[in-house]
DNA sequence: ACTATATAGTTCGATATTAAACTAAATGAC
DNA sequence: GTCATTTAGTTTAATATCGAACTATATAGT
């Protein structure tokens, strides 16, 4: 009887896998984590090291995905662990800027380091050539979304 | 530089993506849902009618794969709005039983119809079999989680 | 029976998320 | 120059999550 349809099964099967997936593996990435650094945390500082620093928060709330009010949470969080700092723009008196500290960058170096076993156990049962053959369906599913998202007020992007 | 060690860049990637999609559909998700449907409650109301109801809060949890504290939480805003009852087992004094009402069933209707353009609009720019595709790795992935999760600890499972 | 342990569920504290309201600064109309 | 609109960021109120502490019941060992 589940034959009715199976459109809706199978788009459902896919989000709800990538939803349970994202959850596990959040919370697995967490729990190797050293202190109490944070999946959102550990992004933003990631990404700090690998587009630069010295952007907006806002900017970086739109390479995340997230909306600035929790940018703005997870920055507050980042900078009183002194793993940023957060500096007026110069030349625009409502935005800021967003630098790693040194500190950061070693946090983030250690984050790294201690997520490598963890890796390498996935890496056994699961071959990461399998992983990369999915992402460009991942990444067309997400811009998807992003797309779709944006289509009734369009407001945003480009940032 | 960044061709030193691809797997980890592979990997990451992977669920870089599944998180962000996760983050996404579930925003679009509850945006397309009547009143203040969110889905943690859809995904219960869901389940309850697709394996049957009766059973114990954590047996349900173990298969969403929340922690039981998590479903205690949406199974009273579930039955805050009359969607869902929850009688103690009959047989097991510290176990409860939950039932979905019939206003629950039509709930979830309303939300699966709710859903249905949305979908569509999908399905026209991302084929369902190509989705379907997938699956199986991202089963994989999951299950593969899942024991990871269980291995230091040993707990629960097979509720 | 008594005691120790395991299980079911709730509660608490920390974190996160969104959407919406709000403040402050920049931009544009005129 | 003044006023309206847009943009950057913060704050607030819901919701959710986890993990750990806690209560109550069941089960096992003796």
């Amino acid at each position: 009887m589940t034959s009715k349809n199976n459109n809706p099964d199978a788009i459902f099967g896919f989000f709800n896998e990538i939803g349970i997936i994202a959850q596990l593996s959040g919370n697995a990435f967490e729990k190797t984590m050293p202190d109490g650094m944070t999946l959102p945390q550990f992004s933003v500082l990631n990404h700090l090291m690998r587009v630069g620093d010295g952007h907006s928060p806002l900017r970086i709330a739109r390479a995340m995905q997230v909306t600035k009010g929790a940018m703005t949470n997870t920055l507050q969080h980042l900078e009183k662990k002194s793993l940023i700092t957060v500096k007026p723009d110069e030349t625009d008196g409502r935005a800021k800027r967003v630098f790693i500290t040194e500190q950061g960058r070693q946090v983030r170096d250690e984050c790294i380091a201690s997520l490598a076993p963890y890796l390498g156990r996935l890496a056994t049962d699961i071959s990461p050539s399998e992983l990369a053959d999915a992402l460009p369906l991942l990444e067309r599913v997400r811009k998807w979304l992003d797309t779709a998202r944006e289509q009734p007020s369009r407001t945003s992007r480009s940032g």
